[in-house]
DNA sequence: TTCGTATCGATAAAAAACTCCCGAGTCGGG
DNA sequence: CCCGACTCGGGAGTTTTTTATCGATACGAA
């Protein structure tokens, strides 16, 4: 019977981004064999109002019944799909470091439709070795091989001072979408997607309220 | 002649999740010599808008000079202070895992007056261990050191099912805020400072822009 | 069956964030 | 010295996001 994706355009970004705890709670509950579940029990889980929770859902094109709420597989089904976790990325890693060793070895990936496939150094001493399971090839054979692969997804994982660099070659073998850890922006063609990942931005919502006294009290 | 921190209540969210990008800029600028800068610069190097910049320096309390712009170095501080990085916070890490290990070898925490003073884990193999200078403790330390040590910020870098407890015996330590990189909402007194890093958030906006299929013309 | 309650979906209101606009101040060049 | 161009700061206006309200519907209990 199909479930309709909605009108992909335009989810609000707040919105897209609370779609992964969504997710999270509905795996727990079919794992434990509910079979349906309201907007309440899942904002109350995430500690958020149940009208957003039934707002963003709707975003999806899922329809609940009243009284009752989704079936929470369906649902899990709907939001998976629409985040695009259903179908798995391959991609490309730069930067064996603590970092990209952290990436790679960060098993819940994979429910997240996110196959990192390779990676890749300039350290003489790491090209040849393994990260869990994943070769690590030299720096310039990305381009190359990311063409050759037809891997749409790179990671970078490389110091920002060396970002840039290794964004191009990413382009330059045809990858179409970078995550992007390192502070600095990237120069890309608009076609290009890049998602920066800020540890930074987030450090800072804690300590500017530390600073401020709030949690000092007491 | 001492800088205001502005009235430190309440600036908007997404303004304090900018402030380390234009910290980044001025320190580069800084080091470059230069002495003055205006929005409009600090706008371009981040891709962001001019006025945009401004309201967020507003906020600060920092005022500027017409045609002329903020004292590089002035404003720098002023950043900084308000996002408290000058002063250094000590804090505890839990997990010694990839994550942990990267977080703990993340030079760039310097620059955030993050301090990681000490490890802990469960792993008898990893007790006793160092990790880029710092020791490894058994979790049940964790509580009496950090009292003892007047730790105040702690670390999950813990899998998601062990994180409660982990966090639990943090606040039982004393530690006020708490940086939680497990994808679980933790439950602590209000009192307690909370700030998430959710991967999968911003992975999921990089893919379902990828699954609508911006990024895969042309 | 009927009533009461919980929940959905839609709409409206409120709040938050962003963008535009303009007057005032400052510097550089003529 | 005076003019023009650039930039700040404040306020207005727009867009985005969140929260509240209301009628309709489905289930359970009496």
């Amino acid at each position: 019977m199909g479930v309709y994706l909605g009108l992909n355009r335009s989810m609000p970004l707040p919105s897209l981004k609370r779609l992964p705890g969504y997710l999270r709670v509905l795996q727990r509950l079919a794992s434990r064999g509910q079979e349906s579940v309201s907007c309440t029990q899942i904002a109350g889980e995430l500690d958020l109002d149940p009208t957003q929770v039934r707002k963003d859902l709707a975003a999806t094109g899922i329809v609940g019944k009243p009284r009752v709420g989704y079936q929470v597989k369906e649902l899990a089904s709907v939001v998976e799909s629409f985040l695009g976790w259903n179908n798995v990325s391959d991609a490309f890693l730069a930067g064996a470091g603590n970092l990209g060793s952290a990436l790679v070895n960060y098993d819940a990936f994979s429910d997240c439709g996110l196959n990192i496939v390779a990676v890749f150094d300039v350290d003489p001493g790491k090209i040849g070795t393994r990260l869990n399971g994943r070769e690590v090839f030299a720096l310039e054979r990305m381009r190359e091989l990311a063409r050759r692969m037809r891997i749409k997804v790179g990671i970078n994982a490389v110091p920002a001072a060396h970002s840039q660099h290794v964004v191009d070659q990413m382009i330059a073998g045809g990858i179409r979408a970078i995550w992007n850890f390192a502070p600095v922006k990237l120069e890309v063609p608009e076609t290009i997607l890049v998602e920066n990942v800020s540890l930074s931005a987030s450090w800072a919502v804690l300590s500017a309220r530390l600073r401020e006294g709030r949690g000092l009290e007491g």
